[in-house]
DNA sequence: GATGAATGAGTGTTCATTCAT
DNA sequence: CATGAATGAACACTCATTCAT
């Protein structure tokens, strides 16, 4: 528990109002780049309770992330259980298919993943991003497990190495599609114009067989 | 070009010195933390010559992106031409090699892609980064037209789909090295303790073999 | 009485925890320095009873220091019988002494003095100081009132200007060692390592048979 | 040296003002309770200046303590060689004039000096008290040892505490006067209207011929 | 062409005080 | 009667930018 208890006994609506006001500006604008003067302005608040309730800057910034944290898994937790059984392209693509409506529908949680990644100042960015990759990586390894015992991997597959690739790769998609507005789509795919699923499958699939020619 | 001719009047050292050091500045706060003050205060030069020279900080962040650029361009030529004619795995390794090896000579230039790659302030983002986006994606693309050529490829393959895939994994194979400080190093064979070297063998391997078993 | 009904109403222990509390942070801080912020988190009450209680912060201030008064009375008034028809040299020497124990077992007491000796802001100095200075002037001349009736004292002595004098070097002395830790112990003998006992006599001795030369 | 080469290159007439407002600011509110912003409103020049030649608020006090300590000692210098060769009494009376008149015409001055002796959060005070402290002991060493050469001591005097004493006293005699405009001046005398220099002279026979009686 | 003094809006943060509950 | 959420002015300090010299 960060926020004060002054912050747990506003109502909740308030607090939502207040942590979704802050993740817009930690999100646009970095942890640096973010203005608590700009916020309390867009709130409508006192710049006073923004230390009643979160100590300092660095509080509040903790608070937005455990509640972009706790959206994030509310989301997947209900992705989840739904491709159990299924083969591993199918599943890898509806996973996509859900990253990409999370970017959709909540921009500023990736977006503010993507800032703090490479921002040296902000604070608990080592916690904040190993907690990120763990997840993805467990998420990608039980995918993998299951292929396994389904007898779809190829003999000999390096599971971390698998695992790595799939994380790498995943994740470039979906910034690919979140900055697709920057000049060029940043180089996927840049001239088609197909739909992210048809792209996304022709990656997964690429993935799977691999670039090299067989030896069989 | 886009500083002033007072600028390029300069000696070339002094000229260096300049963009050198804001490339340091740069590189460590970004753009938005980035710090005229500090910089003249650390290049012994006054302040109004940095506004003369570039206008405003955006010109100097301006230069000092060329500048980089340069710098890059011209250590990625001389590795360029020493593969020629071997096969793409060894290529691709001997390419991770190389960046592995510019990242630990010059690790501001890497620190800066990646500080302005998610920083949405920045001025000229797009274009630096489609630059940057360019430049590798046609790195790879000629890598994978030679192997075409000598047959190495497997048949079918989507080449912009590959080239997006190695794209992906070997600038994150980067990343992942230049953070290894961090938390679990960012997660990448975080149980092991090989060479990168070895890492990155395994990595090109399972990117050529693929994921998926064999169905001939 | 400055401190509202409410506040007398309190329970005793509640009391004394309030105002022990309040004069730690005003000794620490002086008057201006004071934080009722930090004071009622460090007390675990709520910031509205202290407003409650005293009005404002200078109530507080002046319950404190009446608090504070009570404190030293009581502690003297416990010294002062004991030494009752020994000669001036002793009784000074053992006030000296009063006043070092007193400084050990209550610094905050004597901290709080000096702090607002000086401090142009704080809420009835004049009145603070008059009192604790009408007690240590009427203590001198108790003092040298009875050294007079046993004629140890030099005839022809002005009282006012020796109560002055004992008054400016027994409090200095104390200072002295309050500040003992400050660059140079602030001069007081500051070669030797005498105990305090052996340097007070050696003052006390040196004010009785004064600085010049006797005619006689 | 501590102020920037910014401020040295100001004109003269421009530091001194600048100087002299800050030292009227730490004087009336001691460190903690100066405000810049009202420092700044006071001379019309804007917030950034202070910071450009003094770093921050602790840089500015010290360069105003010097500037204080300048003006002390040029006072001083013109005052010392006055009374050589006339007798100690007629050398403390012309000291303590000589304090009363500098508190007169710099009342600053020792105010600065009172509000810094007991206020703890004030950088360097351990230094500036020390540097105080050592150029008043030292003056009245220099007075006593004149006096032992002419035989006006009486033998046996201890050296240390003498100085001491007069160092207690005398600064208390100047304490006292600046402020007496406070309830009772804080006891001085307080019921008689006689002048100061009447008051010293009382005093300083006191010191010189002692409190108690003379055995011989 | 180079300098560096000046600026004022901006930053995060602390504060004593109020008042609805 | 006690609470503690709310406030906004004040704080020290940093910033990119300007312009007279």
């Amino acid at each position: 528990m960060t926020a004060s208890s002054t912050f747990q006994n506003l109502p909740a609506e308030k607090r939502r109002r207040i942590l979704d006001g802050a993740l817009d500006e930690f999100a646009a604008g970095g942890y640096g780049g973010a203005s608590l003067n700009a916020l309390v302005a867009k709130l409508g608040i006192s710049k006073g309770s923004i230390f009643q309730y979160f100590g300092d800057k660095a509080g509040l910034f903790r608070a937005v992330f455990n509640h972009a944290v706790e959206l994030v898994v509310e989301l997947l937790r209900q992705v989840r259980g739904a491709s159990q059984g299924q083969d591993l392209a199918s599943r890898l693509l509806q996973s996509l298919a859900a990253g990409l409506a999370l970017i959709q529908g909540q921009p500023r949680l990736f977006q503010l993943y993507l800032r703090i990644m490479f921002e040296d100042g902000a604070p608990f960015r080592g916690e904040m991003l190993a907690a990120v990759r763990a997840f993805s990586r467990q998420y990608m390894l039980d995918l993998l497990e299951d292929a396994a015992r389904a007898g779809e991997l190829r003999p000999g597959l390096n599971l971390e190495a698998a695992v790595f690739v799939l994380d790498a790769v995943l994740e470039r998609f979906l910034v690919a599609h979140s900055q697709e507005h920057l000049d060029g789509g940043l180089g996927l795919f840049a001239a088609g114009h197909e739909l992210a699923a048809d792209k996304a499958a022709v990656v997964v699939e690429t993935l799977l067989a691999g670039l090299g020619a067989r030896p069989c």
